[in-house]
DNA sequence: TAAATTTGACCCAC
DNA sequence: GTGGGTCAAATTTA
């Protein structure tokens, strides 16, 4: 596993993080007194770019140490086959299926489910049909194919692949194939959230729901989706991302997900997907952004945005001490188009 | 009864 | 021949 310090990349990307800290501190120092909303609105506008120069940071290659999965992943034994290799830098295989999905998006998330082993994590928003499971040599738990339900009556090609994580059986490995191209009504409707944007205690309560069993772990570290723990709890809990409040990395592809697309906006149907992440748009969604209308919840929004990236930035700090030792987003494929979608928060 | 899941078989690149 | 991905019949579930 190469160190960050390789190319002093990863310096620079905790010097910027460092930056966010502190802006965030001082955002919330503002919201919590008699801060101008302007005063706040500059600050957001700050976090947001420095936030984009991080992600460019890692784009560009600044921060070296992902991508080299099948070495660096802890879950895999190096000595066999990585059940993800298909992920890596390699080309996909140019099987006659596998070559259908080397013509679509492909994106892998790592997800945890809190309800243990036996709970899959909850969905995503879209509805998934299982097609198929397979023992996958060198890994201790089978994939399961799941394609969207939608195929036969809209022609949606979605697919995804679900996979334990031999390391950790809470943990799923979940790559999308295609992009959805179905209109998900049966599901939004069944939410009676077709409008997020104005049924806003039903989108809270929902996204509530999802986020009581969604953890998304970024090859370790884990961005659980529940309530801010107090201050010296997240102190004891020593920098993990378990400790990290809810959290939105929105990874618009190919065209912005649209609110009825994002994968917390929809119900989810458990029993449907056995894996849940940001449908073809991988993301780590938040509740933040769903009712944007609603000046009011901004601001308790906004409220909650900062206290995330507090506490974020604050647990992230021990973290990315040991990043420095060995730093690894394996488990995470940086999508070219790949971008934070952190302006939803304040909109 | 329709829809979803399971599971063995098949296909095909390597 | 092997392994990953998909198909489709059988079975289960709501």
């Amino acid at each position: 596993m190469e160190s960050m310090e390789g190319n002093g990349g990863g310096r620079l990307v905790v010097t910027e993080l460092s930056h966010i800290k502190e802006l965030v501190k001082q955002l919330e120092g503002h919201l919590g007194g008699s801060g101008s909303p302007d005063l706040c609105k500059h600050l957001a506008s700050q976090i947001f770019s420095v936030t984009e120069r991080s992600i460019g940071m890692i784009r560009s290659g600044h921060f070296d140490g992902p991508r080299k999965r099948a070495a660096a992943t802890g879950d895999l034994d190096p000595a066999t086959p990585s059940p993800l290799s298909d992920v890596s830098d390699l080309p996909f295989k140019a099987t006659k299926k596998r070559k259908m999905s080397t013509e679509k998006k492909r994106h892998q998330i790592r997800v945890s489910s809190t309800g243990g082993v036996e709970n899959p994590p909850v969905d995503d928003g879209h509805s998934w049909r299982k097609y198929g499971q397979k023992e996958i040599l060198g890994s201790k738990h089978p994939r399961g194919y799941y394609r969207c339900t939608h195929r036969n009556s809209q022609g949606c090609m979605a697919t995804k692949q679900v996979q334990r994580t031999d390391q950790d059986a809470t943990l799923f490995d979940v790559i999308y194939h295609g992009e959805h191209t179905c209109v998900q009504k049966a599901v939004a409707a069944g939410a009676g959230n077709t409008q997020p944007e104005t049924d806003t205690n039903a989108a809270q309560s929902h996204l509530h729901h999802l986020s009581s069993g969604l953890t998304v772990k970024v090859e370790g570290l884990t961005a659980t989706e529940q309530p801010p723990p107090p201050p010296q709890q997240q102190q004891q809990q020593g920098g993990s991302w378990n400790a990290m409040p809810p959290f939105c990395l929105s990874s618009p592809v190919s065209g912005l997900a649209p609110p009825e697309h994002n994968p917390f906006s929809a119900p989810s149907t458990p029993e449907n997907s056995p894996a849940t992440s940001g449908s073809n748009h991988p993301s780590v969604a938040a509740p933040f952004h769903q009712v944007a209308g609603d000046a009011a919840w901004r601001d308790a929004e906004l409220q909650e945005v900062v206290s995330a990236l507090v506490a974020a930035t604050t647990t992230v700090q021990p973290a990315t001490a040991a990043m420095d030792a060995d730093f690894s987003l394996d488990g995470f494929e940086f999508d070219p188009a790949f971008t934070i979608d952190i302006t939803s928060f304040f909109t």
